[in-house]
DNA sequence: ACTGGAATTTTGATAACTCAAAACACTATA
DNA sequence: TATAGTGTTTTGAGTTATCAAAATTCCAGT
């Protein structure tokens, strides 16, 4: 078995996010929502994965959709790994800003030695999740995700940690950059508004800000003990 | 122009490397030279350098051999840059070994932006040289190329300082390595012996050093200033 | 000047990846 | 239950990069 070619690696790695992204269970990618991901004609996606189905990488079921095999899976966790060390690599050590490093890692995933990546691993202090709260698989592919409650569910007025942001789109970073909303950050939700398609959350220095609701369904919190 | 695929930057660094590596003007890299460093068939070399003529990065003369335009050959530096910041940062930053980095910058030049490759060189200090002591070309593609001498012309006796080896073969570097030969380390050539095709190096701690005519003509010195 | 051997170029194929557009299948609803 | 639409697959073609082997060119030595 060759080492997969960058174009496989992002197949695998889009139907992975896809798949996670699904409502749990269902599990099938469609080919237009993968061929949307990547970037590629839906007939082209097809192609693709025809022959990635028959190197035992995905199944594929004609006309429904694709889902990775536990090979596959295995593949898309180390591509995964790869990519978010090296963004959390980039930020910290090269202190490059959160919003900038996703694109770079992207091209980086597909160059770096199995042997580089766990040396950055090793000087990060092998790290349980990247800049955006993205769990890093361990070198043999596995990862935990943890439960988690979102702006949207997580209960009124207790203090929570943000510990997760599901959105790579770099405006969107660069908006909660600029509000103290990072990963780590200790905050609470004071209010939800439907009518008004809003939440309101006490930060950093008891700024007040408010969240339209899909974007607060992206945010990932944790319950914060209280100290003192 | 579509930014340069991998392919040709390796095309491209490789008539550069094969053109410094040759006597000085004569600058026409053989289709022969060429395939061989880049482990091609040679009409794959052929067809290609046509290309890269149509875009005007080489002048080919039919069975004579290709030359870098000066566009071509920024771009060539320009790739080297990559290439040899990439390998400081890897062993300076990452604390890999000065022999394993070269294969690893080798796939990582082509998917580094400007952007962190500008970061890497002013973490790194704007360094002038890579590991090996190769001179690394600014981000507007000049380098200074200075003068000097080999073991192999170098005053015998005298004091000098290594400043660069040129070969990458990792076997050779391992061996340097556990010599403790790296550029930075002062010497002295103690003797030269023709008939026996070796010079005898007095190195770090009074140890003494043999090694062969062909290799010590691939590790270049300046001359150390004595202090004290 | 001729020619034989080495280097180079040409030719014809292949592999991986892609697209546009024609053909097809599924399913929701009328 | 027929069908209109949407989504999917197929088809035919193009791009980039490669190889092996045939054809060609060059030059060195008679």
């Amino acid at each position: 078995m060759a080492l997969p070619s960058s174009t496989v690696e992002n197949y695998l790695k889009a139907i992975y996010q896809a798949q996670s992204a699904q409502d749990p269970e269902k599990r099938l990618v469609p080919m237009g929502r993968l061929a949307g991901a990547l970037g590629v004609a839906p007939g082209t996606a097809t192609t693709m994965v025809k022959t990635l189905a028959e190197s035992g990488l995905v199944d594929y079921e004609p006309y429904a959709g694709v889902r990775l095999t536990p090979a596959g899976e295995k593949l898309a966790a180390l591509v995964l790994r790869r990519h978010r060390l090296m963004e959390l690599f980039l930020v910290k050590v090269l202190g490059m800003s959160w919003a900038e490093v996703h694109d770079e890692a992207e091209r980086l995933e597909h160059a770096a030695s199995d042997r580089l990546i766990d040396r950055i691993d090793a000087m990060l202090g092998r790290p349980a999740a990247d800049p955006h709260g993205d769990p890093i698989p361990d070198s043999s592919g596995s990862m935990v995700t943890p439960e988690y409650q979102t702006l949207l569910t997580c209960p009124l007025g207790s203090p929570v940690v943000l510990t997760r942001v599901t959105d790579q789109d770099s405006a969107f970073l660069r908006f909660l950059e600029s509000s103290g909303l990072k990963p780590g950050q200790a905050i609470r939700v004071e209010a939800r508004d439907a009518a008004a398609d809003h939440v309101v959350v006490r930060g950093r220095r008891e700024r007040q800000i408010m969240i339209g609701m899909r974007a607060a369904a992206k945010l990932q919190v944790a319950p914060l003990e209280q100290t003192g």
